[in-house]
DNA sequence: CCCCCTCAGTGACATTGTCACTGAAGCCCT
DNA sequence: AGGGCTTCAGTGACAATGTCACTGAGGGGG
């Protein structure tokens, strides 16, 4: 995928734009390239275009005004960014921030043509809706989760989202904690009892997966 | 506010339509009445059109898996449910509903006219969009709320929110903990603290705050 | 007036969050 | 290689919140 006229075959809710739209958003976008760790957005620095995610992945987290942290959701190949800009520009006081967790390659359109194209394309539309309604709904779960939801189950189920590229996660007690937006004592205790259990195995800034199979069956509706 | 062709002027965002797009918008409009305490919305009953509320207001809130509930967030007269709407077409497994808190009175759009609306019309867009924005802003300060206020605070933020008509309330500690997606007990824990201190006075089915001032500045950032 | 249902109060206990620490592991720097 | 730093993880005491299994107090309708 480094070709600028064919990465709109990455978003299948874009394969249906016809030919003419294609050409628009081809022409008027900017490929970017952003490095690791780099922050695409954030307090006082909204991004000028409207992002097509073609490789990694960004992080979408927000400061409380108490200091704690927690990630909202991801952003990953095939989406946009859409909705987090648009947040961005509606509502500057809003604090949450996008850092990439890898690096990031990108098609950058600007908002006039964004806008054209929400006007003339009803395939664009339904995509920009679908995602809208995406976020939103996994909002709601969200809320569900962090309001109801016991935190070993939690845990559980952010071991299994982080180890899609294998069983052993690099991560700190300190990322898992700021992940499900709880304390890293709490982190700590119940790695512990995962391990105690056989579970996982913890190492000095990782956590590798022993059993998958009892972590999945917690994550989903266990106890 | 009884006449067909005047209530757009109800929407602020609404005003800067030219006149083809507020003609085509109030004709093809339906006005309907729902009773107090109906459903709108819910879990297989999702509504053929788009909803812009007149008078009333609309309780969006979810069941969890676990039993749990909680209030979302309402929908209030001058503000459209397109966003709730677009979820449940876009994710029919989605738990959230929305009940009439009042008698309610909305002019509903059917879909397909949505669709030609905001391709017509910038206005239009920049009001679903900014409707949108607003919501997503609103569901990330509730996270951060619901993961990291103390319970205290979000309560007393809870009863000015629901004062507005005066410093009686009519609702019941049961109502109360759906309200802040918690349980009935620790509201009346809650509340018998609150009576301690001398900030309100409860009764079977209401609750009288008599010192605004201390409520509203535990709710805003005290301690 | 009694029955029944809703509403609120209570105490014991489990879970999670907070605080103030301790110590271990890696890294950089001579 | 050894000495400081910084980051990371572990610990115990305690506070806040959630859960459970109750009790009893209204209040409305027969």
């Amino acid at each position: 995928m480094n070709q600028n006229d064919t990465w709109i075959e990455r978003f299948p809710g874009l394969s249906r734009l016809d030919l003419p739209t294609k050409q628009l958003l081809t022409t008027r976008a900017t490929i970017i390239d952003v490095p690791k760790d780099a922050t695409l957005f954030g307090p006082g620095n909204s991004p000028e275009n409207m992002l097509f995610l073609l490789d990694g992945t960004v992080r979408v987290q927000q400061v409380s005004e108490t200091g704690h942290e927690i990630v909202l959701y991801r952003i990953e190949a095939g989406q946009s960014c859409v909705l987090t800009t648009a947040c961005l520009l509606a509502y500057d006081d809003y604090s949450a921030e996008g850092i990439c967790e890898s690096a990031v390659r990108a098609a950058a359109v600007p908002r006039s043509v964004f806008d054209d194209l929400v006007a003339s394309s009803k395939p664009f539309r339904d995509f920009v809706f679908a995602a809208f309604s995406r976020r939103i709904t996994d909002l709601f779960l969200m809320i569900d989760e962090v309001a109801f939801q016991r935190l070993d189950v939690r845990l559980a189920g952010a071991l299994m989202r982080l180890s899609a590229n294998g069983d052993k996660i690099s991560t700190t007690h300190q990322k898992l904690s700021v992940e499900l937006g709880t304390a890293r004592e709490v982190i700590s205790r119940q790695l512990q009892e995962f391990q105690r259990r056989g579970w996982i195995e913890t190492g000095r800034g990782s956590v590798t997966l022993l059993d998958r199979g009892a972590i999945g069956t917690l994550a989903g509706r266990e106890k």
